[in-house]
DNA sequence: CCGAATCCAGGCGGATACTG
DNA sequence: CAGTATCCGCCTGGATTCGG
């Protein structure tokens, strides 16, 4: 008990919930679908003209990956219209990276050093 | 026209702070790296052998984005030896995941969470 | 309007061997 | 001990086309 070695293993890699967050809404569109949900709903081509440069293919994708964990909702209105929103499990993780997005955005000129808009 | 389109940009892609950081650390090895050198300094092969499944390769570069980013130090001691901490921006930002951790345990049913000490 | 299917390039990350 | 260098598989993500 003298020199404790912690050990992450890869049993701890799977298990860590905030690595497995991080590694699911750290994609490259999670992020803007979010924030967009979060101030109402959208359609499908309404999400894709919104986000710049998204393909509806990687909007997909990432509507499914979302809508599987729970963060986002997908219900089809007419046979033409599909509304997608944020559950409210959603919400509340907006609610944290907002507060994570209010520290980056404090150091952010310290650490990334990337025009500041 | 009256109803009003947000549009989420490239721009607003590359600007957006949480976004960056998210991409940052929501790679495979930084949160493993953070949490073991949120308790105590660590070096080169120490973090290799207690970071079960990383190469070498993948360390160093994990480590020198880190460094990029201002979150972690590297100070070479003996020709030997170098020490990896985390700087004072690295344990900030650690806290702020430790947060995170805590909502994401919450809402996981995961088994382990991030041990905050 | 809302996708699915296919094809393809680039980057992330692993394995291995070598250096000071 | 603390890395580099090289090769390579795989997965992410973009472009395009097709279907309901």
């Amino acid at each position: 008990m003298s020199t404790e070695t912690v050990v992450v293993s890869a049993a701890d890699y799977d298990a860590c919930p905030v690595t497995r967050l991080l590694r699911r809404i750290g994609d490259k569109w999670s992020p803007a679908v979010i924030r967009l949900l979060a101030t109402r709903t959208h359609g499908f081509n309404e999400l894709d003209r919104s986000i710049e440069g998204i393909s509806r293919r990687m909007l997909t994708r990432t509507l499914r990956a979302l809508e599987d964990d729970g963060l986002v909702s997908r219900t089809p209105q007419a046979s033409t219209r599909v509304e997608y929103a944020l559950t409210p499990l959603g919400h509340s993780l907006r609610e944290q990276l907002s507060a994570l997005g209010q520290w980056a955005a404090a150091h952010d000129g310290a650490t990334l050093s990337v025009d500041p808009r």
